[in-house]
DNA sequence: CAATAGATCATCT
DNA sequence: GATGATCTATTGC
């Protein structure tokens, strides 16, 4: 399943979160016979980032992102929307990268995955996800063997209202049909 | 087409 | 008790 493509190593997740942020775009999200590539991400860097979830330190809901990197930290916004994070840094360094929107690829619907809320609904992807490992398992993601050309655009986040001037918003511009049909048939 | 309002609840103060 | 890393429908130009 998914040919051309290869899990991703936990070190690729234990850095900085703007690197990962960038780095994961054009990469794909499976789950069960779902996958979408990631066209757009924001960055929140723990500690130093008043915008994040983590800047207020280690609670129940923060916990994962003091972890090791690679898994999945999802959490419940505006009371309806689920948000699917991947924990970066690692311990010590509680980053984490908002997957804000996919391009599908296979089992999903156009349009349906164009925000954080819609992807995590049209994946079935909800708090049951926390703490999952993303670099193996049901809900994973993977990179393509061979690179992906891609442009990408950096912007502020979006809805957010401490550090709202920080370029910490990645978007795949160009390219991200380029693979698609890899999955279409 | 742009702006606004309403839904709805876990988390933290 | 207030708030929020959203989405959709509705209102107003």
């Amino acid at each position: 399943m998914w040919p051309g493509t290869e899990p991703i190593p936990r070190e690729f997740f234990e850095r900085t979160a703007d690197l990962v942020a960038r780095d994961l775009l054009g990469t794909v999200l499976v789950k069960d016979g779902l996958a979408g590539m990631i066209v757009e991400t924001e960055a929140y860097l723990g500690l130093t980032d008043a915008a994040a979830h983590a800047s207020r330190g280690l609670t129940k809901r923060t916990q994962v992102m003091f972890g090791p990197g690679g898994y999945a930290y999802v959490y419940l916004v505006y009371g309806m929307h689920e948000c699917l994070n991947v924990v970066t840094g690692g311990p010590g360094l509680p980053h984490c990268v908002l997957i804000r929107a996919l391009e599908p690829l296979a089992g999903l619907r156009a349009g349906c995955c164009n925000g954080p809320g819609k992807l995590t609904r049209a994946m079935g992807i909800t708090r049951e996800h926390y703490g999952a490992d993303l670099c193996a398992g049901p809900l994973q993601l993977r990179r393509w063997i061979e690179p992906v050309p891609l442009q990408i655009e950096v912007t502020p986040r979006i809805g957010i209202k401490h550090n709202a001037d920080w370029l910490m918003r990645f978007v795949v511009t160009r390219g991200q049909h380029a693979r698609a049909g890899r999955f279409a048939g």
